[in-house]
DNA sequence: CCTTGACTCTCCCCCAGGGGGAGACCCTAT
DNA sequence: ATAGGGTCTCCCCCTGGGGGAGAGTCAAGG
């Protein structure tokens, strides 16, 4: 009953290293130390002592915490029930918020898939009908680098009430480089309005509808098809046109600006 | 939008420190830095950055992968699924192995606190009845200190099958200091024989019975009062006795022992 | 113009819970 | 006696920051 502590090492799965440090830290010392060569010995009851920290090792006390456990438990009449308990506590607590982070990657990553599924690599001009929808706006004067900030505030105050991709109205009938009026605004499942929210229906109707592909600075191309289209057709156009972002920055990468995908709808009368 | 970084750690709810730190390692770079006074400056772009850091963070992101990751997203195409769902799949891992120890705490809870609860200070001999039950038992033959050893055997192997408190039979009619033979076993639901344990059922009766508290070495003081109750009743005593270990030391912590408890059980002729 | 107070800079040390390695002893077998 | 394996102490490293010293910077007020 008298090990060296590589042989220790081996009958308690702990590493050399780390049974200096249970010295050093004095939750684990061993039975004997020889004063001239300074060889750790350990023995039986180092052993228990050992297979209790491991387990509570395992349930996640730090040393220190170990340490004043054994100590009270080695005095008095050990109150091994309280702590015990606090840390059943804690661990529940920590499953509750590593299941919060479960989620949240969970519909990070649905969201992700559904915008990488569809991606033809050509876009048409296309005429289609849009449904009426609930929608929640925040509508806004300024700059167009605006509309991000805007969005973000629409999405975060409606949270898990959005229903389909965010998308941006435009009031205006022209291109502002300032004072534009336009309106960042998320498809809603219910809501009220409040704090520059406003909440009402957006009316459908039919529409010519022309997805984007690259970065924003580029969009007004792809208006100039659109608005080409119409005038060849002989439709008039309505106000607000729509802008939907289905792939643009993401919530955590901004992702490459070349992949972005915008679908520009503009109502036009029947 | 030109933040000095007490105003973007205000902004962001990152710590000066951190701040730096996330500077130095390559992940939040600011966009402007004073090159005479070193001053850092954060924009727009910096807190959009901060925010999708702070949500990795949140998810358990190390630093460094979090820089990889902005990397590979601000470079290529951007395969941030891939790192999303291995983390995910790391996370469950983690609410498993909490769960795990979860039970585990909840368990020696329950056991720690069974053995808590019926603890009269005087205890005083009593002849009851004992019901035949099924053990799982490892005999052998040493000395009495090798008890622990065997009955950590036995536990170890038996596991959830255990069904009561561990005890001891001693198939010998006398005290001896060595070659005693003895038997630590457990009661058990079922199980089988096999590496060294025997599983039989151990037949009840009329038995004799006191509760020692204190260390086993003071244990011959309750044996004496035992034996001597059987002599002075007449009673003959049968082989083997039995010790069963009500409050040790327990899986983690040794405890107090003076506050073990054993009960001595005496079976006698009817 | 100078001072003052608030900010910010870099640099160093600290924490947990070890890992890695250098250089020096120690112990036993041949 | 020597070789090889074990062991000792001491120091630096990691992550994700916190605390503080000492020096430099900035803007406002007197």
């Amino acid at each position: 009953m008298r090990f060296s502590i590589g042989e220790f090492s081996r009958i308690t799965a702990f590493s050399v290293k780390t049974l200096r440090l249970y010295h050093e830290k004095g939750i684990l010392v061993p039975a004997h130390v020889d004063p001239s060569s300074g060889y750790r010995f350990y023995d039986g009851e180092n052993y228990h002592r050992a297979r209790g920290i491991r387990t509570l090792r395992e349930f996640d006390f730090s040393i220190a915490k170990i340490r004043t456990l054994f100590e009270e438990c080695d005095e008095k009449s050990s109150d091994v029930l309280g702590p015990l308990e606090q840390k059943l506590a804690e661990v529940e607590k920590t499953i509750e918020r590593y299941k919060g982070i479960s989620r949240s990657i969970a519909s990070i990553i649905e969201t992700e898939k559904e915008t990488a599924m569809d991606q033809p690599h050509e876009f048409e001009i296309e005429e289609k009908q849009l449904d009426t929808v609930l929608i929640a706006g925040h509508r806004m004067t300024g700059r167009y680098e605006e509309v991000g900030r805007g969005l973000g505030l629409v999405c975060r105050k409606m949270g898990r009430q959005m229903n389909g991709k965010p998308m941006t109205l435009y009031h205006d009938g022209e291109y502002k480089e300032e004072g534009a009026d336009f309106e960042p605004c998320v498809p809603i499942r219910k809501g009220k309005d409040g704090e520059g929210i406003s909440v009402r229906e957006l009316p459908g109707g039919r529409c010519v509808s022309l997805i984007h592909r690259g970065p924003y600075e580029n969009l007004h191309e792809s208006y100039k098809q659109v608005f080409g289209y119409i005038n060849e057709k002989g439709y008039t156009s309505k106000i607000p046109s729509r802008e939907v972002y289905l792939k643009g920055p993401g919530m955590i990468f901004k992702g490459n600006p070349n992949n972005y995908l915008t679908e520009i709808q503009v109502l036009i009368e029947e």
